[in-house]
DNA sequence: GATAATGGATGGAACGTTCAATCCATTATG
DNA sequence: CATAATGGATTGAACGTTCCATCCATTATC
């Protein structure tokens, strides 16, 4: 494996274990098993590594909710494939979401017009509200407000299954479903 | 103004503009105008002075939340009692929240069976939904996933009012409110 | 009632530790 | 053999914490 990759699986589930804060060069060093000279060879500095891997992961995750995206079907259909790959996402790659939970929030206060905000994905789920709206099938809310229904709806769920609070079999998926759509239809 | 509370307010200010991994006892003892002997008189550590802090404030926002709550009434009205006193709370008192879920996310790690994850509010709202679920008007899904999906949306929701996506005037929340019943609905 | 003694609260200097970052000798590559 | 990649020792800055002299309201003494 590249001394890369390496240096961002570890950074990641140390974030992931111990929490953005209590993650040190020393430790990502350790378990990555790469000396601080090779780090610097590929980084310019510890943020310039997790600004890097924020922008790689926002990146791979809309790549992979709007990969075999079929915008030709109806509004029902485009919300339900969308939500669908975005709550599999979530629940295969939940590492990265803290990771990006927590970065983004710093990333607000120092960039706060980044351009990683207007995402595709969110370019995507935006135009089938609009036109739902149109068909008089969604709720006549400001988009923003129905992306935060829709998305928090997800990302609380996940994020309570991965705190063991319950399990999620695939009927129950199927149901957190239904219940996102209800919840802004008109 | 009380030196405690002077340091439990530079804290919390601090953290919610610079997020709690930026936040270092210099900027804390600068901000409440106080010596580090004086901080180290109230408190043990930096780590005690957050732990004591996210139990006050938990503690803070339950009791709010359950003021004047009356359990007479039907589940819709209490549900809405509930949600609504959320709601408020979470605009009204955000910095609280964004404390609440940086440090809880290390307390997970630390301390995984606190007692503060069982707070009277989550026991209120379990009531609800049972008798719902017996009354056939709210969805037969575990209680802790119709928990997570009704605070989802209000947290998510107020997260982007805070993040200026939107504004919230008192119609619109209403209609989050309902969107919330209508989510859990059977 | 005036003065001295007490003790807790306070701020800031000083300490050892830990951090990110640099430097450099060694190893791998072509 | 020349060049790039690597890991670990090293550095200075920043960190949390400790320590101590000072301040001030309260209490004791005469």
């Amino acid at each position: 494996m590249g001394k890369k990759a390496a240096i961002f699986g570890a950074t990641l589930s140390l974030i992931a274990e111990e929490g953005l804060h209590a993650v040190t060069l020393a430790k990502i060093l350790d378990r990555a098993d790469v000396g601080s000279g090779t780090l610097y060879n590929y980084f310019s500095s510890k943020d310039a590594l997790l600004y890097e891997m924020y922008l790689k992961l926002t990146e791979k995750m809309a790549n992979y909710i709007l990969s075999d995206y079929d915008d030709s079907v109806g509004v029902r259909l485009r919300f339900n494939q969308l939500l669908t790959r975005f709550m599999e996402y979530m629940i295969q790659n939940f590492d990265e979401q803290i990771f990006i939970e927590q970065y983004s929030y710093i990333l607000r206060k120092s960039k706060p017009d980044d351009s990683v905000f207007n995402n595709p994905f969110r370019t995507a789920t935006a135009q089938i509200y609009t036109e739902g709206q149109k068909q008089k099938v969604i709720l006549n809310l400001d988009i923003p407000i129905l992306n935060q229904i829709a998305g928090g709806i997800i990302i609380s769920i996940v994020k309570g299954y991965k705190s063991n609070k319950y399990e999620l079999d695939e009927l129950t998926k199927q149901k957190i479903l239904d219940i996102c759509w209800n919840s802004i239809r008109a």
